[in-house]
DNA sequence: TAAGTAATGCAACCAAATCGCAATAAATTT
DNA sequence: AAATTTATTGCGATTTGGTTGCATTACTTA
């Protein structure tokens, strides 16, 4: 079910995750292609592409979801390993961490997802 | 500045928090004290007491935001350690999870502050 | 190229959170 | 204890991120 066509609000956000590495927001993209698609259209091929796995979604400290490509890297094996998503106060650029963080096992609590959100200030803010 | 003043929701809001320490979402406050207090005083007394660092927020995997006793223990020494939120998804409970998690040092990157989420379900909802 | 159906645009809507401002109530001063 | 100062509250209006219903458009594939 729920095959992605190929249209050209499609691509047009397809192509944004292409040139940038990092978390995008829903507003950012909706600021951004307000010329061309509306805000539902946004939201719902936000909502699609993550269906299909293509993104992954959290939300930030500010309450905004970003999304950004998914990496399959997440809950590979038994030993939960996620890494961290990093948000910069001064420029605001988002992106996910090179780094490995592992949870340790908790007695009687299943995990299923984790979102870690680091927040500070990146390389080029210094 | 900034005093805060013990006022009547004032207290009634951080009787809750004595009684839990779970984390509790804004609305859920709202709710609660809906005849006692408007909602605007909720926020705001939320906004003071974590100015006060008498309380810590961070938003859930549902956007929303919650509130938690501040333990005091982020940021000890030069090597971040936090323990994370955890929701359930059953039970929609949340809680302060009494593991720590470490975060690499990251080259080149200054982290600030640090939000753990973990989703799953509770010891409760097995 | 015609048919079937996914995808879009638009307008209305919703919920969480914020703002301005006058009224109120703590804390302080006398 | 009354007066003064100033933090705090309540209320209505507003903002904002996000959703929904529905008629229209445009991919796909046969």
């Amino acid at each position: 079910m729920s095959i992605i066509r190929k249209t050209k609000p499609v691509q047009l956000i397809l192509k944004q995750f292409k040139n940038k590495g990092d978390a995008i927001s829903a507003i950012e993209l909706i600021d951004q292609f307000k010329k061309n698609m509306d805000k539902t259209t946004v939201y719902r091929i936000l909502d699609r592409l993550e269906d299909a796995d293509i993104l992954h979604s959290f939300i930030d400290q500010d309450g905004l979801k970003r999304y950004a490509k998914d990496d399959k890297k997440i809950n590979s094996n038994n030993d939960l390993k996620h890494h961290p998503h990093f948000l910069c106060e001064d420029c605001g650029i988002s992106s996910c961490l090179p780094v490995t963080i592992s949870i340790p096992n908790i007695p009687d609590y299943t995990i299923k997802r984790a979102e870690h959100l680091l927040t500070g200030i990146c390389k080029d803010c210094v």
